[in-house]
DNA sequence: TGGTGTGCATACGGTAGCGTATGGACAATA
DNA sequence: TATTGTCCATACGCTACCGTATGCACACCA
């Protein structure tokens, strides 16, 4: 005797097979993103798939459009400080996009990625996020005294450790890892602290 | 006219399939590895080779296990260095793994993370890798004079970068790439520059 | 010359997935 | 109340796979 539930469903929109599809992605990879798949988990068929997108690439392509749209406010709202935090906001970068913060966007970030090894257009997509985040934090270094080259070099030692980090199992490696983190962090954040600490 | 040649197949084995496979993982990740492209690429049935293999897997674990010893020989080599030569060794091993260099073992090594990601044996072996490759690196440090803390810190770095630039789409971001990588190689291998080379 | 095992071909059943065609429920509207 | 548009279900054909069963050629061996 259950209250007779009218059981409207919601109608779905483009954005709710969007936001499934980082879910399976997220999960599985591009590769397990299946037209059949997202159907069964929002609990209608395909029926309703091809109503809402030409086919399976028009989805691929809006999930591609929403990540860069996303990537991109993500990396100006870190990097944006007031004149004179710059160092710290460097290291709250390297902090927030050090894996253990959000598994779940770090995965898609690799999804996304792998993708592009396969794909012009992600990988078109992918090169454009990647310039705007290495121009970001370069300005951040630029800020904080460094030359032009310096600030560049920085930067993309400072990608290229997050991201190479996520990819790595290194459990057993050492006992304290946070540790070797904030290390790195220093190292990365401002190499000149050997010469100018003692200073 | 053709002289008839008697068109001897060399007769297949589970190396040469192995090999195959790496072939194909380097251009489609492990989800492309199937059993029948395989075959056509080889020129055979799958009759072959569920001769020479159980099922699919088995051929994966072989795949995994080739990998595995591949990349352990591979380390000890690029390690291995008299005394007194450590400094070198590291500049060369950053080098070696850094992108540009085999694009081939570039690529296999992401298609194997990635596959990491959602198996558990694969993620056992990469983690096995993972703390042999970080080991032998920290040993090089340590050798050069740092702390047993800062080796460590410097070897994480040390793979996290050059895996991480593999991920990356730089082009665009500056105009001498080689250059920020020299400067990028002088941070990780001793970011003690500053203050030692003054002195 | 018959026998045996190796290495592969052929054929089959089964699943998963893509995209299409068509119809039906339901709401808004006239 | 009839009409129209929206959103989804159903059913279909097609391809790419997996794994199995069985047969066939050929070498080697006695």
């Amino acid at each position: 005797m259950e209250t007779k539930i009218k059981q409207k469903r919601p109608q779905l929109d483009r954005q709710a097979w969007i936001a499934c599809a980082f879910e399976v992605m997220a999960e599985e990879g591009v590769a397990g993103l299946r037209v059949e798949v997202l159907a069964k988990r929002l609990k209608v068929t395909k029926g309703s798939f091809y109503w809402h997108f030409q086919d399976r690439r028009d989805l691929l392509m809006a999930v591609l459009g929403e990540w860069k749209e996303g990537r991109i406010r993500d990396i100006l709202k870190q990097t944006r400080t007031q004149p004179g935090n710059e160092l710290e906001q460097i290291y709250h970068v390297i902090d927030v996009y050090s894996t253990s913060r959000s598994r779940r966007g770090v995965v898609i970030e690799l999804a996304v990625r792998d993708w592009a090894r396969r794909d012009a257009e992600a990988a078109a997509i992918v090169a454009e996020v990647d310039d705007i985040r290495l121009r970001c934090t370069r300005d951040l270094f630029l800020a904080c005294g460094l030359s032009q080259e310096e600030a560049s070099s920085h930067s993309m030692l400072l990608y290229a450790y997050v991201f190479g980090l996520s990819l790595m199992l290194y459990d057993k490696f050492h006992a304290d890892i946070p540790r070797l983190k904030r290390d790195i962090a220093d190292i990365i954040a401002r190499n000149k602290r050997d010469a100018a600490s003692p200073a």
